[in-house]
DNA sequence: GTCTATAGAGTGATAGAC
DNA sequence: GTCTATCACTCTATAGAC
């Protein structure tokens, strides 16, 4: 069970990295944020990295339950709604993107977690494709065009929101799912673009 | 004219910039890297943001060269010497994406010139795309279709290298390719196909 | 559990000799 | 142009009272 305090420095932290990035946060910001002093924000966290990957690690919690509602129904729907997930999740974790590389160089067991997270992410994107291979809705590509094509939906879902930023543009979920969709539009087939058209295209205007 | 000590410096800002990050490269670093004292460094530039802004600014004018040296030739060919080119310049300065939040968030008038060259960069890959239409190469789609297109190859130029470092995977120049082609191929004319197969297909195995 | 106070290790920037 | 020395400040982490 989570202590009241542990609460409030998990919100306070995810605030202030999502504003400033982990790098450029302050034990004192931290503190100030969570209303409470330096000294017992320390006897709840040892240093600063366990702050980190206690963040994380509820984090890494969130994206797991998103990976596990995933579900293979015979429609878009399930998709879609999959898609809105992760788009809520990174508008409310937006460091967790800004402040990749940073985990890259500087939290090595982090990144073997965001290894593991976006490798199940990938697997999952293609076993989608295979899915709507075998019921006629995605025109059979070869092993490496699939491939491919997990990977640049993946890149779409992934670098979508950090495009955005980088490009100063706001985010709306209807460009997001919009951008994501444009690259499976392609391969669809003509029951796969009925399909498209009943369940997606409505979402989408 | 640029001075021997400054070109130094800049080759170090570089190279630390690429190995540890702006935000975690002390100035010691860049003297020691530049076999300097840091007071000599203190004597060529004024402070650590005049280091940055000055790397950024040499790293535009390449960034430039590129956008200028665009052919629109009647095949594919300028724009694959254009891939090469820009795939060489990824290669060089890992820290222009690596820290791409980092001057998002700090460093406000580099951003804005970020802005400018991204957007002269997306410019050009819609005007060829419109190029690539009216001789009948590409597929003619909704002007909003062709957006959308072209900030996807864009995105796959700029996202296909820090992708592949978050997930720990090797760069190879012939799979940065792929990837950006396997963008546009769903859209290419019978000719378009044609004249793939004979100029860039090669490339690519 | 929570606080204040402070140690201790940097870190950017400057002063001034050569 | 280049160096050494050092100031002034920031930031993490700890000690110890309540």
């Amino acid at each position: 069970m989570m202590s009241k305090t542990k609460e409030r420095i998990l919100e306070a932290s995810i605030k202030t990295f999502n504003e400033f990035g982990i790098a450029n946060v302050r034990l004192q910001q931290i503190a100030d944020a969570s209303e409470i002093s330096v000294g017992n924000l320390a006897y709840h966290f040892k240093n600063k990295e366990a702050i980190v990957s206690y963040t994380y690690d509820y984090i890494f919690t969130e994206f797991s339950d998103i990976l596990s509602n995933y579900l293979y129904i015979d429609n878009f729907q399930g998709l879609d709604k999959n898609l809105h997930q992760y788009y809520t999740f990174f508008m409310k974790f937006r460091f967790f993107f800004t402040d990749m590389f940073e985990i890259e160089r500087n939290y090595p067991e982090i990144l073997d977690k965001w290894h593991r997270y976006t490798n199940r992410m990938l697997l999952q994107i293609k076993s989608r494709i295979e899915f709507d291979v075998q019921r006629g809705i995605i025109v059979p590509q070869s092993e490496e065009m699939n491939e491919l094509l997990a990977s640049n939906i993946w890149m779409s879902i992934i670098f979508w929101l950090p495009q955005r930023i980088l490009r100063g543009l706001p985010a709306e979920e209807k460009l997001f799912k919009e951008a994501v969709w444009s690259q499976m539009t392609p391969y669809l087939t003509d029951r796969g673009e009925e399909e498209f058209i009943a369940y997606i295209y409505p979402v989408l205007i």
